[in-house]
DNA sequence: TAGATTGTTAATCGATTAACAATC
DNA sequence: TAGATTGTTAATCGATTAACAATC
């Protein structure tokens, strides 16, 4: 993980929200519509009205009173804010199941992340083709040119080693499924997807829901 | 989302933490140590010992001052508090890569979750075994016995009426990958997973990065 | 006892929310 | 003008952190 750098003050929650509203927003232009309400950003994105205009306004973003945002424009400035006007050339490593799911998610593309090289250090699968594209073993990363996010969906054992290669070809973000916390340097940027963990979150508030259902505390009786 | 219960009062952080401490107690226990220091945990897990003390105060447990934690009690003591002594039958629908992938995945039954049934729409991919178990239509799903919780790997046009489908089957968790808010009971738990808007954070972080190091504001100079 | 490490306090920080004046 | 909806304020809530007394 790293210092979030918070340079212009758009609070991390605030980011954290925005990919929703970008979403929500190609939601209502597919529609054709022009204009929107915070109300109708929040219920798409599952969240609060308030909570969309306190965002939004951190971008400096100017709705019109009494009317809504423009649309396209709000789509514009999210995206700038978010950096998705760049090209971001994308590295995954490790094609079993879950790498291969991603090569294959057109979600990708469509906002600037572009796979520019597969690659895993199993030899019956590098030099096959996935996606058209082929794997590439570990080593042969380096002639892939630019790299700016490095996706890492190898077991765990192998992580920290797939994480050592990126970082050394310059890659200052990734994005890691496997359930290690990866160690690298602090202008590395890692985030951590972990089925596991999202899992047991559910777990937790269902075995509450059923513990609250069955031991209800008792109130008024002496 | 749900209105968070939160009964016995651990933190929905807190929450979100424990499964972190729980895989790195297993690493400890692994390596055959019996005792760890808040300070190791936080190693291992990415956080400061500070926030790891006070996680695990929340769950009333006991280390020992001077020594440490007991790694198996401690062990036992997250794994009750997240539910995990229980059994978890999960469905998977949408059986793409992605939900191949999970069906796959080797962590899940380690830790109480098992795979009672998959399911896919698709009439080429019904009836066709997925790590050896059959594929079902959507429909038949409820001849599976009881299901805790349903993992959502469909594109998103399908998401919503694969929802609906698991909530009539009774199903109170739900770990959405489909990049679209579910509309769902308010007794129903959706934690939604979207690698797109992991994407789009990391490339805000990057974009911020960038531009920090071009348009470096000049200080003290007029 | 001396050293180590917890559990808890109190300060700080950041995020959410409701409410409403501003204004289209 | 009347109605709608933003942008912002201020109150509240929750989470993080450092520090240290308690105590093994």
């Amino acid at each position: 993980m790293m210092a979030e750098s918070n340079r212009r003050g758009v609070p991390d929650a605030t980011v954290g929200r925005l990919p929703g509203y970008l979403q929500a927003l190609t939601t209502v232009a597919e529609q054709g519509r022009s204009s929107v309400s915070s109300e109708e950003i929040a219920s798409l994105a599952g969240v609060r009205s308030a909570q969309v205009r306190k965002d939004l306004s951190h971008l400096g973003s100017y709705g019109v009173r009494g009317v809504g945002y423009d649309v396209a424009r709000l789509v514009d400035q999210i995206s700038a804010e978010l950096g998705l006007s760049q090209d971001w050339p994308v590295v995954i490593v490790g094609m079993g199941n879950l790498g291969r799911a991603l090569a294959s998610y057109e979600g990708l593309a469509t906002r600037g992340f572009h796979v520019v090289a597969l690659a895993d250090n199993d030899p019956d699968v590098v030099g096959s083709r996935v996606e058209g594209m082929p794997v590439q073993a570990l080593a042969e990363l380096r002639t892939c040119g630019p790299v700016s996010v490095g996706v890492v969906t190898t077991p765990p054992e192998a992580a920290q080693e797939v994480a050592d290669v990126l970082v050394e070809l310059g890659v200052h973000s990734i994005l890691n499924f496997a359930p290690v916390v990866l160690q690298v340097p602090a202008d590395v940027d890692v985030r951590r997807v972990d089925l596991a963990t999202e899992l047991q979150i559910l777990a937790f508030h269902q075995h509450q829901r059923e513990a609250s259902v069955t031991d209800t505390p008792v109130e008024g009786v002496s």
